[in-house]
Formats: C-alpha cells, structure tokens, sequence
RNA sequence: GCCCGCGUAGCUCAGUGGAUUAGAGCAUCUGUCUUCGGAACAGAGGGUCGGCGGUUCGAAUCCGUCCGCGGGCACCA
C-alpha cells in the first residue's frame, strides 16, 4: 500500500469515525445500539446532521427534546477536536460543523476501495453480430462502462465483456437473404461488397430475412434450416463448405465493426463471448437437469417458474435448439471458469427483467453460488426528443453512427470544435445523469449546451480552472514552461481560517468521496453527475465572488482551484468522460 | 387477464421517511458587471409531487386502491 493510499484510508474514515463516536455515546447514554447514518443537510445548517435523536425518542417514549439535548451535550465534548459547532434543531435533529482543520482534512479524503481483491464480471453492450449497431448499444455500453469504472476504482478487479448472438434465429435470417442477395452459396460474391458498406449491408439483410420470415411460408422453412445448419457448423468445426465461408466472413466483418465501435467510445473489453461458445454447455447443462429442475414439454424444455412467482421459459426448443436461456446457463459457467469471480454484473434493457429472473431462478436450482453472486442492472430505451420509435427488425432504427452524427452536427451548428472529446463526453453525460431505469429521453441541442447540466458545460468548467493556474503560475515563473514549473501546494495549511465563500467550495469539495461512495454502493453512476454540477455551480459562485490571481489570498485560492479541477476531472474520468486542460 | 416498472414546474430531470420556502437545468421575465476564459453571478414567476384512502410525531418517499403510460407473460434475443 502506497503513502497516499494510507492517508486516504486514514482520511476517507473520518465520516464512518463521526458516526461511530455518535452510535457510542448514544449507548452510552441510553444502552441503545442505533444506526447512525450522517446526511448532508443544507448549508445554512451545519456539515452533517444525525436524526439518531429522533429515532431513540420512538424507543424510549420519551420526547425527542429531552432525548436530544443530553445527547447534543454528550455529542459536543465527544466530537470536540472536529466539530467548531454542534446545534439542536427542528423536532429533534444535531447539527454539526466541521472545524477548518477537520474539513481541510477531508477534502483529500479519497473514496472507499471498498472492493480490493474481488474479481468482478461486467458484462454489458451486448451488440450481436449480424445485426447493426443501434443507438441503444451506445446507450448500455456507456452506461456500462461507467458502471464498471465505478467498480474499478472501489478496488475491484474488473472484467468488462459482451456476449452476443453469432447463432440463433436472427442469424438464420440473415444468412438466408444473404444467400438470396448473393444468388446462392457464393462465398466469392462477398468481395463486391466495399468494406464502409459492410455492416450496412447485413443490417439491410437481417430486415429482408426478418420480413421474409413473417411473409411468406417457404422462406420462414428455408430460415429454420439455415439456423439449424449455422449450429451445425459450429458442432463440426467447418470452416471449409461455402455456407460457412460466408458465415465465418460475416461475422468477423461484424466483430471488427464492433472493435471501431468500442475503440470510439474508449470501451476496452476483455471479451467477446459469442452465444456459439455458450450453446453446447448451455444445452448439456439444461438436459443433465431434465427431471429435477427442467422439464419436458410439447417437444421442449422449459423451466416453471410459477411456484417462484415468475413465469415458465423455454430452454431448449422443440428442433432440439439452445435458446436463449440455455446460452445464458452455459454463459455463466463460462464466465466463472475463466474468472472465477466474486461478483457478477450484467447489464441490459428492461425487457429482459423478468426474464432474467427465471434463468437466475433456474440457475439457482443447480449453481446457487453463481445465481447469488450475479446482479441484473437494466436500464429503460433511449429515445429521441420527437419521439421516434427504433426497432432492428423493422429496419427504422436510429444507428449508432448517427447518434455520433448527430451531436457532431450540433457542434457544428452551433460553430464549436466537433471532436470526439466533447461529442462523446456531450453524448455520454446526456445518457448518465439520470437514475438508470427509466427510458430515457436524448435531446442532441441540449447535450452540447454549454449553459446548463451538460458534459461539454463540465468540460469547459474543469478547462477554466486549469487556465486559472496556469496564469498564475506563468506570472511566477513567466521564462519557463508553467507546466514543469507548478508550484502549488498541494495541502491547504491546518491553521488556515475560511472566508465564508473559501469555505463552501471546500465544504463541497469534500463531498467528493462521499459522492462516489453512495453511486458505487448504490451501482447509479448519475449521482456523480449531480454532484459534479453542483461542484461546479459552487465553483462558479465562489469564482464569481472572489478574485484569486492578485488576490492577498492567492496560493490559499489556488489549491482551492487545483483541489476542484481534480475532482472534476476524476468525476469526469470515473464517468467515462475526457476532461482536457484546454477546450 | 396476470406479473414488473414508471407517473414531481411548460420541457428534461434530481430528491425515495424527516426540518422554515419540494430542488436543478432549459424556456420566460428582471437586475449586476468596461470580465481572473461572462460559456458568469443575483433574483422573479411557474408545482393539489397522477387521484383517493391509510400507517406515522413526520409521507413526493411506506401500505391499499383506482387512473394513465411502458415492458414482460413457451419455443426471438
């Protein structure tokens, strides 16, 4: 363990030592074990604030007045060396302000590594191949993503993959109208297609083949076959016949659109599980348990999941196929084989809810220790603003690119730098400041404002502040390069008195570890978003208020200003989301 | 029909048992400043927290019920 990882330990603990002191002297006082949980209350009010007064007034049937004001008395000499204040309000509610030093203290707090040594699967974005990248993959995979740094940065050892569909149905239809496109098994065929058209050109046959399927009889036959004859393929290892020639090509034209695709979004897994790979265990396990957990039915093998309260699911069809349940029995084995993990995350839409719920029933039945370690996070659809509906089989869908397009031309209207660093991190705030569940609503125009709750609004607040600093140390140093030459102390001094606008800013600065906390704990990466905006109006105001550069209070101002650009920026970065030093 | 989820200002959303005034942003209106990058700050108007009933010292938050919207409910993923 480093110095600077102790200190933070040493630090982080201040709040947990707070609440301690408190449940101490309430079992002191009243022979009561409470839960103490400090919230943050409003400003006017103090730093932290307990209700254990209240809750221990409910125990004793006494009034919460008497009960507080022996316990406030207690809680003052208790807490003296870090609390300047400690006030009774309201119907029964202790106040505390942290002292200068105490608060200076915790504003190099860091957060928790609440996950050290825990080997953790995340398994998110999903994207199939065979079918386009929508605006919904970018949706799950950023919020993925953000949910895996958060997990990250708590101490956890992180393995982010995908699992996607290179069999089942969907593949089948595209492989037939693929043949139908290429007249034929025609593997050779395939080299007229130009590379930029590749992925457009199998999500345009994914729709023939999902058109043909509902339309006409003898085609919906031939797409069964060709589904079958894909598994097929997969059993006997052919690479070799022209069907799988054809197979083999697409797919890895869909996984390396998938590679650009993430490399874009700054995404780096570990893995792609291709269902193929999940199938045959998926399929050997759901039949070792027919009987016990599984049981046949119509030709097939479903779960009844009733007596859980959820609903029965197909396993195994009646062709003797894997469905998607099964893949997912045989996906989780496979995750553990390989990482042997303590915990396991999976990320998806709100549509699988329910049904993830039976495969984890089932799952339960046989492998408990996996059903209980696995978590299922879903997130709600990603709509635009007006309300399009998108969906992959009808072929009205919003891809991908153009959820990147149409940020970058909003850029452009607007006549700022459309990069990828501000369109991504415009993109990627829009989807994460709000709770993940809901579907939510995306406004391009509104994404990029740089008035108002956007990521290119945090963007330029963090660049500000680094400006900020580099001015002050060019005038210090005006003959070197500022940045090799930053001489700001890193530490505000113990002994150093607030000014009331100093100490808001150093008040929300150290809400910082707190912030990331609750969002860890809590898995919802939008509370940093919250927080971070309010860092920054806080900032704003204070800046507003108060010159820094010429100031007598100068180098107390500049590690103000470098204690919050660190906070932006490692907010910024835990959410995914580049925070230049220049804009 | 049954099962999940959601319903907070004109719009997009925080807040999910606590404190006078339910908070932000956008939009609307007013004011400040010959700016440390004003891409700012200060302020105003705008809410029966979907309706009704209940539990509680205390409910947007918990329970019941009704209404509205979305999703799921056997061989798609």
């Amino acid at each position: 363990m480093s110095n600077t990882d102790r200190l933070s330990d040493k630090l982080l603990n201040m709040k947990g030592e707070i609440e301690a002191a408190i449940t101490a002297v309430c079992k002191d006082l009243f022979g009561i074990d409470v839960h103490v949980e400090l919230t943050r209350p409003d400003e006017q009010f103090g730093d932290y604030a307990t209700n254990v007064a209240l809750q221990l007034a409910k125990q004793l049937g006494k009034n919460p007045r008497e009960v507080v004001e022996s316990l406030a008395e207690k809680v003052r000499t208790s807490l003296s060396d870090k609390m300047s204040e400690t006030n009774i309000a309201g119907p029964g509610f202790i106040n505390l302000k942290l002292s200068d030093a105490a608060l200076i203290e915790l504003s190099h707090a860091a957060p928790a590594k609440s996950l050290s040594g825990q080997e953790i699967v995340a398994e998110y974005s999903d994207a199939n191949p065979f079918k386009v990248l929508h605006a919904g993959h970018v949706y799950t995979t950023v919020v993925g993503d953000a949910v895996a740094n958060l997990l990250e940065n708590a101490g956890g050892t992180v393995h982010r993959v995908n699992f996607g569909g290179d069999v089942g149905l969907h593949v089948g239809k595209t492989m037939w109208a693929i043949m139908q496109k290429l007249d034929g098994e025609t593997p050779e065929k395939l080299a007229e297609v130009p590379e930029a058209d590749r992925a457009m050109w199998m999500a345009q046959r994914y729709v023939e083949g999902e058109r043909a399927y509902n339309d006409n009889e003898t085609a919906k036959a031939e797409i069964i076959e060709a589904n079958k004859h894909v598994y097929q393929l997969h059993a006997q290892g052919d690479k070799e016949t022209p069907f799988a020639q054809i197979y083999w090509t697409c797919r890895r034209w869909s996984y390396e659109a998938f590679d650009a695709f993430f490399a874009r979004l700054g995404t780096r897994l570990e893995k792609y599980y291709p269902e193929s790979e999940a199938a045959q265990l998926g399929l050997k396990t759901v039949k070792e348990h027919i009987g016990s957990v599984f049981e046949e039915s119509d030709g097939a093998v479903v779960f009844k999941a009733e007596k859980y309260g959820l609903h029965t699911r197909v396993f195994i069809n009646q062709h003797g196929l894997p469905t998607y349940e099964a893949k997912d029995v045989g996906l989780i084995a496979r995750k553990y084989e390989d990482y042997h993990f303590n915990r396991s995350i999976i990320i998806t839409d709100n549509e699988q809810k329910q049904y993830m719920e039976v495969v984890l029933k089932a799952i339960e039945q046989f492998w408990p220790d996996l059903a209980h370690t696995t978590t299922h996070i879903s997130h709600g659809k990603l709509k635009l603003l007006g309300g399009v509906k998108m969906s992959s089989r009808k072929g009205n869908i919003v891809r991908a690119k153009e959820v990147f397009e149409m940020t970058a031309h909003e850029l452009k209207n607007a006549n700022r730098a459309s990069d990828d660093t501000v369109m991504l991190g415009a993109v990627k705030y829009a989807f994460l400041k709000t709770r993940i569940g809901g579907d939510i609503i995306y406004d391009p125009k509104e994404s990029i404002a740089l008035a108002g709750n956007s990521g290119p609004y945090l963007q330029y607040a963090h660049a500000r502040a680094r400006s900020i600093l580099k001015k002050a140390d060019t005038a210090r140093h005006p003959e070197v390069d500022a940045r090799s030459k930053a001489e700001i102390p890193k530490q505000v001094r113990n002994d150093e008195p607030f000014e009331p606008g100093e100490r808001s800013l150093l008040r929300k600065i150290s809400e910082y570890p707190e912030a990331v906390d609750k969002a860890t704990r809590e898995l919802m990466p939008h509370h940093i978003c919250t927080y971070l905006y309010e860092l920054a109006q806080t900032f704003n105001r204070f800046y507003e208020h108060n010159r820094v550069i010429g100031d007598p209070r100068q180098e107390l101002r500049l590690r103000l200003v470098e204690n919050y650009a660190a906070k932006l920026k490692a907010g910024l970065e835990l959410l995914g989301i580049a925070a230049p030093d220049k804009m």
